[in-house]
DNA sequence: TGACTCTAGTTCAACGATGTACCTTGTGCC
DNA sequence: GGCACAAGGTACATCGTTGAACTAGAGTCA
């Protein structure tokens, strides 16, 4: 201990421990994974040993020979983004929980980026990997005879049909969610509905799709009520200051809307924000849904109904099943859907 | 190709392409290294057999052997909140431009966590560890013989004095950086400060000392400039709502202020906000600054001015830092200062 | 021709941990 | 006394990769 200042020692390695105890080096190891055949007074010398010496297994060493190292990679597009930054900060905790280590790749730089992804980052490292695609098609993944580690796929530019042999798929459906907000609205007697999220430019592209979905889910939800004509409003960017100047042109336009469904929770506050600015009462006159019920959501003014999309319990599934194929499981493509929930809150409620 | 389903397969080795060709394993390793003494018909077959048998690198057998494996554990609290998130972001990007990867550690659940991370995670994993300690102290430090793996810290919560051997030190300067966003002020003619962002309850204790820190600074540079009874203002919390709330009280207590210095863009967005929802005119009756520079920073309305720590140099700094350790570097702890810059937009102006 | 060098390889050991198979004691029991 | 048997170990091979040391053959040059 306090070996100060030198030469960086190597970390102590169990033969290191093995050698000062006059014992194999088996014997260590029995002693480090608790197994049998180890007599007491041996066993409390190797510990003493080990905390001596500040011996740590070499997971390197561990992967060699076992086959698994207990690390998982993550690649999203950017943690730049409530929703996503949120959703990496739940598969770190519950990998935590497993014992497992995230690694974190980042996908932003688009389809090239993604395609290594799928080709084993040019190096094998770690177990398995969870991966958000965005723009990768059917093309490429249809191409792909087997992953070459385990895979779970998230989000909802997947085709169930092709899904890579070896992989799972948990699926989010945002076409759905989007109808239940808007069915929420209408329920509740609003029929002026508009949409706030759709994207000019495909330049902020990450977003465009899911857009596109949630918008779809939009209009499902009104033809069923027959309601016509909804209004689509479009935004510069899915933030919160898109979120402002949207409404604000949305609401001179149409100032018949009495419920406004977002495409996420940071546009949300922005029409939150927009609406208060032009005095307009909420829920009273106009009810607004977000979507991702980010930790901000319940601290808005009014507190923020929106649907959340429950990121624990998905990042929670999504290594269950990746673990269960890096345990083995070697069967067909599975595909679970994502739960979401509606939660109300204040900026929501029955009309007259 | 298109093994189709089936067996999971063995990744394909060296040994695997080496049998198939008929040639030594080490000739193998030479072509996937791009080493000399190869043929460069041998060479060819062997990059076709690689391409055939999709076979990759295995990480951990390279680390074995030569001790490095590429990766780079990330010990940050958390995720949740936008500076971290951000700063994840640029180390993950930063990393990949070095051909490393980088391990998200979490170490929201507090001291022991922390520790944790300075014992080594129980695991050797990697080949070094930048973290942001919040709570450790000197007690933990000082007694800390020499890190098991090479370590950067960053953050403000280190004492020079207490870093281990065989780690630096990339500091951040909040106590300098809210000095010169209050001087920024008061350069501009304003006199009746305020300073967003004590906090009353030690809850959210993350933010705590960084707030510390930066009213610190804030008294600092008032003192200096003879400006007396400086406003400290409270929030419940470092969020956009915390400084909504906390302005509204701010402004009707002390109708004077004519310039506010935020903990952090969160609440000075917050503070925007608030003002214009008093009617209160930024930047002609009260200016305000906020720190991180956020992306979102240059789209509030007025856009803000704010402190940019430059997580991206910042990062770049870390990985240099770390990797010369790991390359072998072993000389004493080294301290570097990172650089931050004020970035004047909208919401400050010189004052008549 | 002989001494040398260069190219294109080969063989071997080693990194650290662990599963399998084997060995050595001491004890209990007939 | 002889044997079985368990407890508490040891010895060895192995995972995939790479550095060091070696070799066989061809070309160079005095």
């Amino acid at each position: 201990m306090m070996s100060g200042p030198g030469e960086r020692p190597r970390n102590a390695t169990m033969r290191d421990i093995a050698a000062r105890l006059g014992v194999s080096i088996k014997t260590v190891s029995n002693v480090v994974n608790d197994r049998p055949n180890v007599g007491p007074g041996t066993r409390e010398r190797v510990q003493d040993a080990i905390r001596e010496l500040n011996y740590r297994p070499q997971v390197s060493a561990q992967q060699m020979r076992t086959g698994t190292s207990g690390l998982i990679t993550l690649a999203i597009p950017s943690l730049a983004g409530t929703y996503f930054s949120e959703l990496a900060q739940a598969f770190a905790d519950e990998a935590q929980r497993r014992g497992r280590s995230i690694m974190l790749h980042s996908t932003a730089a688009g389809r090239e980026e993604e395609r290594s992804v799928l080709a084993g980052f040019t190096r094998v490292l770690g177990d398995g990997v969870v991966f958000n695609p965005l723009l990768i098609g059917e093309d490429v993944l249809a191409h792909l005879g087997r992953t070459i580690l385990p895979t779970v796929f998230i989000g909802e530019h997947v085709e169930e049909a092709d899904l890579p042999a070896g992989s799972d798929y948990v699926r989010t459906d945002n076409q759905s969610a989007a109808h239940d907000a808007a069915a929420h609205l209408l329920s509740h007697g609003r029929r002026h509905l508009a949409y706030l999220g759709a994207l000019e430019s495909t330049e902020a592209q990450q977003e465009h799709s899911t857009s596109r979905l949630r918008l779809g889910g939009f209009h499902r939800a009104l033809a069923a009520a027959g309601v016509m004509e909804p209004v689509v409003q479009a935004v510069p960017a899915w933030s919160q200051e898109g979120g402002i100047s949207a409404v604000r042109t949305l609401m001179r336009q149409h100032p018949e809307i009495d419920g406004i469904v977002c495409g996420n929770d940071d546009l949300a506050r922005g029409a939150l924000l927009s609406l208060h600015a032009l005095g307009i009462e909420v829920p009273g006159k106009v009810s607004v849904i977000g979507h991702d019920n980010i930790l901000e959501a319940p601290f808005t003014s009014p507190p923020l109904t929106t649907v959340d999309p429950d990121k624990r319990t998905l990042a929670a599934t999504v290594l269950d099943l990746l673990l269960e194929r890096i345990e083995g499981y070697d069967g067909p493509p599975r595909v679970v859907e994502a739960p979401y929930q509606l939660v109300e809150r204040g900026s929501t409620a029955a009309h007259g």
